[in-house]
DNA sequence: CAGTATAATGTCTATGTGACAATATATATT
DNA sequence: AATATATATTGTCACATAGACATTATACTG
């Protein structure tokens, strides 16, 4: 049999095949806080419960796994470019009741200010993950955020991603109580602003920003933080 | 409509579903060299070329994709347990001529010395990861292999992960060899010791290995090495 | 103009890596 | 048996960066 004969004769439909999703927790900064973006699940399965947005992977509009979830992204929040990465790829029998399924897990950062919710659709909500109840939302959606708490805490540690979460100005205090949040205890300001600014993560604007008292200095995203890591992380402490 | 008429309405093969495989990168050291375990194909597509070991996950057998990973490693190494760890899902259109087709990424690190290879079924043979021509394999696993050996060498640097390569017993400065070939460069053997030794990642045996000159104490690991990352990383130099 | 709250920095310590010199221990050689 | 040699192992100092905490800077308020 030749490849062409083979490839003529072959069907993925005579298989059994896994359901193949992507899923993605999506955060931002919402006063002060982490939040991470729900979508209300109008029908069967699941029905009447919050799920994190994803869906099916298209064979004919997705090119791959993270198009597909850009894709996603894009009808949720609007957004076209945001951090996205990719964390890991669970599957089991039982997590959707259609069947074996596997997702393909991101998180994706974006600024609460660039983020236009549809007003078409599907409902969704942002919520603060502080009041997620996993075990309330759709399928195993619960430790999926779970599993992205953890990367982005991790994360924090040895990178300065939670950038992406923050506006186009910020200041470096605003910036550490993101990282405090993030990571649940607080931070050094001296060794924070070291550790940031001799990375060159961030630059000064010029301006600055008054809250009543001493004036802070302004900085910008310099968009190291996506590739560069700390010479040392964090400790736990 | 109820949530049971839902599912039993169901079917996945109305829907155009990708290709659902699980694909390995096995290293192991031969020879002082780090080796990839490659499989001969039989059999259309891409027949006569060599390939990662990996495959479909059997709805059947499989209750996740590490338990796939694992199913195959077992078929291909005899080892049922060894160090097996998620890299990343890689998927496109073009990656396999059959199709759309997503592929979980796993790497494994095994004692060569616990390997048996299958005497029947599909050709497996060790290659060192300094002679394989990435164009020539199978599908995209040329890429995959590249993108397996980036991690290996990238957690090196803050991990002792490497110590499971290692047979039972070793001295610390085969180690260090280990450490240095996966890294590409030479280490202080100093700043080495002190790493692995401080962070309890092996213990001694009381034994000792002679090759001619001053005998080296020998050493086992103790496990730790899997989830004790180093207070810094080593630095790229 | 002093008081106050927040922003930003100075300074010292602790820790761990890099560099490289120095020491230890076996075998081989004379 | 003493010495040479090669490899294993350790000592020591410099350097970088995080942690702790005190100190200074800058605006607004009354």
């Amino acid at each position: 049999m030749t490849e062409k004969e083979f490839l003529d004769s072959y069907d993925i439909h005579k298989f059994d095949v896994p359901l193949c999703t992507v899923d993605m927790a999506v955060f931002s900064l919402i006063n002060n806080e982490l939040n991470v973006l729900l979508v209300y699940r109008d029908e069967h399965p699941c029905k009447e419960r919050w799920s994190l947005p994803g869906g099916f992977i298209d064979l004919k509009k997705d090119k791959s796994p993270e198009a597909a979830a850009h894709r996603k992204l894009k009808e949720k929040t609007g957004l076209s470019s945001a951090y996205l990465e990719q964390i890991e790829t669970i599957g089991s029998p039982k997590r959707d009741p259609r069947g074996w399924s596997l997702t393909v897990l991101y998180f994706a950062l974006v600024d609460i200010n660039r983020v236009k919710l549809p007003k078409t659709g599907k409902k969704t909500e942002w919520l603060p993950v502080s009041k997620v109840k996993p075990r309330a939302l759709a399928f195993d959606h619960g430790k999926l955020i779970e599993v992205a708490i953890a990367r982005l805490r991790s994360k924090a540690t040895y990178t300065a991603l939670p950038i992406e979460l923050m506006p186009n100005e910020f200041t470096l205090t605003e910036l550490q109580h993101v990282f405090e949040m993030i990571l649940g205890r607080e931070l050094q300001a001296k060794a924070f602003r070291n550790r940031v600014m001799t990375a060159n993560m961030v630059e000064e604007t010029g301006g600055s920003k008054i809250s009543g008292k001493r004036p802070a200095k302004l900085y910008r995203s310099t968009k190291a933080d996506r590739d560069t890591y700390f010479a040392r992380p964090l400790l736990s402490n």
